[in-house]
DNA sequence: CAGTGAGCGAGCTTCCGCTTGACTT
């Protein structure tokens, strides 16, 4: 028999614990939630006010089968969830599963994996608050049918195996709308004009002012105007202005602000900043890495202060607490800090160095003191015209945080380089070296990133830190986006120079629209986000969820009853589904371009059944249509008729080779040429598929035979040895099997492979 | 793994939030 047992949600935190907590107590994990709504069907008897029909998943049994025996075992149980609305209904649900008294469980809640927190907290037992986990069931449940209803009927409307919900629709709205909002962007354009003034001092040397006009220009000839102006003008120093001013470090890590930094400063995608972050946790290296609280413990602080003093000094240090900004955070932890501040790197995997490093630095950052900064600003006019130029400089007076740490933005302007600006007085005299006008293009708002989108959905309050990363997979595997890079197209702009009393005009290359790692709609996702909007407008609405958490606020108060919140909100919504199901037709997102202008008959597209498709003709009397599908990135919003026509110049045939037709098309993965049902990819950059001649496919076709024949380093018939990505490895019936450590490929036998297939085969079983 | 585009239709797909492995490549 064991006194004391513990119950909190993750295992890492068990094992911390149970240190602190000596040797009469026993400290296990739940490994988050024990219970959900059942998996099939829709787990809710509507009729019988929502009563939720709760079991445990297959992948929890055994889980539970260890609560359970280590519960008998135990003579006081104590159940320390988080201390959130998840967090109080795993302690219900535990209580349910283990059988557990209500009235006489002990429930305790710490926010710091401290001695003294967790002392404290057993000092201080409560009782499960249920309220609070009907707050939660209203919310899982509201989910649910949400989820459960309006699934199915995109499965009827637009294709099967689509979902949508609550957290996610509203996602592929934000990256829907962003598009349109490019695609309808007009690009302007207008010269901004820079000058580098130069200031003779009377000892005969000269220092430099760089500065902008503070006029844009519309076009080349009013620039050229103004540079004819500027030539002649004399330029006076009219006022210096000199303001010290602050700037503070950011607030320690939450999970959203590290999927940002991590994306910004590392390039991590968000799952892999998760994944990296979870090895650091779980090495006690870091602390919990699902939070949306900025708070630091008093240990952290005070840790953190030493650290600060000891290697920058006293004048360094300035000890804050942050208060959390983000809506519906529930701050169930502390914010994500190093475990030992005074490990300012740590060994180990490279990516898990960075992230950790990151971590630090952030973290004690925010316990610095303010940079002071002096910011100049000078302003210079001409005596033949009210333009001004004005010129800006920052001096940094003291580094403060900076010294550590700076905080990245999503749009890094590096042009704008830093210089001292020297110093000047009113009246001061000034001499052009040069006055450039260049043109510049007005830019829409950027595509989303996987972290830019996760800052857009936690100011929405929509989604939790637990949810980000696979709410951004969920899109991405349901086709609704997709992330990646566009090259971007060559934009020419002009130049106009003022130097020396002449005036030259010339054009530099400048690349626009190419995209990193950016979140692209998928026509898919286009055509389920319009069905949404029309029908089920309440729900990706971006205040859906702002609305319902108030109402769950309500429920954890006690001031509202959890199943009437329900019936107000699924009459109407169950409502709306009856109806969309019954009048709305399939939605295919069918566009009408024109009629073809040789054959008179009618080009269309539309979403078909595997994927978006133009088609020339229509069924009705007796004629076949023709149909050729949409390439990757052509959108069944925009394509134009003369792009429509231009997708049936493919497949197109080159002639015949050793008897058998030579086919040129476009699949899945890009431009092919098939010969003998072989597929030959065409070079990326190098080869065009409706120029590409039989020659160039003959060529193509040699290289990868022989490339073939390079990989394969054995051939016994139905077994092939091959040199892979990873090294040489075995192939039979389309299944691979790995060589054992050491194994010499080139000398491998028949017989030695089939004892690696046999051995490899038993394992797996 | 790249081609398809009409139909017949069983049985399946799906949510959000809490937690980690168990797998292959």
């Amino acid at each position: 028999m064991i006194e004391n047992l513990v119950i909190v949600e993750s295992p890492a935190k068990a094992k911390t614990i149970e240190k602190f907590l000596g040797k009469d107590f026993r400290v296990i994990s739940s490994f988050g939630h024990i219970r959900d709504l059942a998996k099939k069907n829709l787990g809710i008897d509507i009729k019988n006010d929502f009563a939720p029909d709760y079991e445990i998943p297959k992948e929890k049994a055994k889980v539970v089968s260890d609560l359970r025996k280590y519960a008998s075992e135990s003579k006081n149980i104590w159940i320390a969830s988080d201390e959130d609305r998840e967090g109080e209904a795993i302690a219900w649900h535990l209580a349910g599963v283990l059988k557990l008294d209500l009235e006489t469980t002990k429930r305790i809640v710490f926010h710091e994996i401290t001695k003294e927190a967790i002392t404290d907290a057993i000092k201080n037992p409560r009782q499960v608050d249920m309220n609070l986990v009907n707050s939660q069931q209203a919310r899982r449940i509201l989910d649910r049918l949400v989820g459960f209803e309006i699934s199915p009927v995109l499965w009827k409307k637009v294709q099967p195996a689509l979902s949508a919900g609550r957290v996610q629709s509203v996602a592929v709205r934000l990256i829907v709308e962003r598009e349109r909002e490019i695609i309808s962007f007009k690009t302007e354009s207008s010269f901004r004009v820079t000058a580098v003034f130069r200031i003779d001092e009377k000892d005969g040397n000269s220092s430099i002012i760089k500065a902008e006009a503070s006029k844009r220009f519309r076009d080349a000839d009013e620039a050229q105007k103004f540079l004819e102006l500027c030539n002649g003008a004399k330029y006076e120093i009219k006022a210096v202005t000199v303001k010290p001013g602050t700037r503070s470090p950011a607030p320690p890590f939450t999970t959203s602000t590290l999927q940002q930094e991590a994306y910004r400063k590392l390039g991590f995608s968000v799952a892999q900043t998760m994944a990296v972050a979870q090895k650091l946790y779980e090495a006690g290296k870091i602390t919990y890495m699902r939070t949306d609280s900025t708070n630091l413990s008093k240990m952290a602080l005070a840790k953190s202060r030493e650290v600060i003093i000891s290697g920058f000094g006293e004048k360094y240090s300035k000890t804050r607490q942050f208060k959390t900004k983000s809506k519906g955070a529930q701050e169930a932890h502390e914010a994500i800090r190093p475990t030992y501040i005074d490990n300012s790197t740590i060994t180990g995997a490279q990516n898990e160095k960075k992230l950790y490093e990151l971590i630090w630095k952030r973290t004690v950052a925010s316990q610095m003191s303010e940079a002071e900064v002096e910011k100049t600003t000078i302003s210079i006019e001409m005596n033949n015209s009210p333009v001004t130029f004005s010129a800006t400089g920052e001096v940094i007076k003291f580094d403060g945080f900076l010294r550590v740490y700076s905080e990245s933005t999503d749009q890094d302007n590096s042009d704008e380089e830093k210089y001292i600006i020297p110093p000047v007085k009113n009246g001061m005299l000034l001499y052009y070296n040069y006055v450039t006008a260049s043109q510049k293009f007005t830019a829409p708002l950027p595509r989303y990133t996987e972290a830019s989108l996760v800052k857009k959905l936690e100011e929405l309050g929509i989604g939790r830190p637990s949810t980000y990363a696979p709410t951004i997979s969920t899109i991405q595997n349901r086709g609704y986006v997709l992330r990646e890079d566009r090259p971007g197209e060559k934009r020419q702009i002009r130049i106009l120079a003022l130097e020396k009393g002449r005036i030259s005009a010339s054009s530099k290359t400048e690349m626009t629209g190419k995209e990193k790692s950016k979140l692209f709609p998928q026509n898919i996702g286009m055509i389920v986000n319009d069905f949404l909007m029309e029908n089920f407008s309440d729900i990706v609405d971006y205040h859906f969820t702002a609305e319902v958490e108030e109402q769950f606020d309500q429920i954890a108060m006690g001031k509202l009853k959890w199943t009437k919140m329900l019936h107000g909100f699924y009459g109407p919504f169950h409502k709306t589904i009856e109806n969309t199901l019954e009048k709305k037709n399939r939605q295919t997102g069918v566009r009408i371009l024109g009629d073809h202008p040789e054959t008179g008959e009618q080009v269309s597209v539309r979403m078909g059944r595997f994927g978006p498709v133009a088609q020339i003709g229509s069924q009705d009397n007796g004629n076949k249509p023709r149909f050729a599908s949409l390439t990757k990135n052509l959108l069944l919003e925009t394509i134009t008729l003369e792009e429509a026509i231009g997708l049936f110049r493919l497949p197109r045939s080159l002639g015949k080779h050793e008897g058998e037709d030579m086919v040129v098309g476009i699949g899945k993965f890009g431009p092919y040429i098939r010969h003998n049902n072989k597929f030959y990819s065409l070079h990326k950059g190098v080869d065009d598929p409706y120029t590409v001649t039989l020659e160039r496919a003959l060529e193509i076709i040699k290289e990868k035979t022989e490339n073939e024949q390079k990989k394969t380093i054995k051939d016994f018939g139905d077994i092939l040895v091959l040199n892979g990505r990873y090294g040489p490895y075995i192939t039979r019936e389309k299944q691979n099997y790995r060589l054992p450590k050491g194994t010499d490929a080139e000398k491998l036998t028949k017989d030695d492979c089939i004892n690696i297939i046999e051995k490899s085969n038993k394992s797996r079983k």
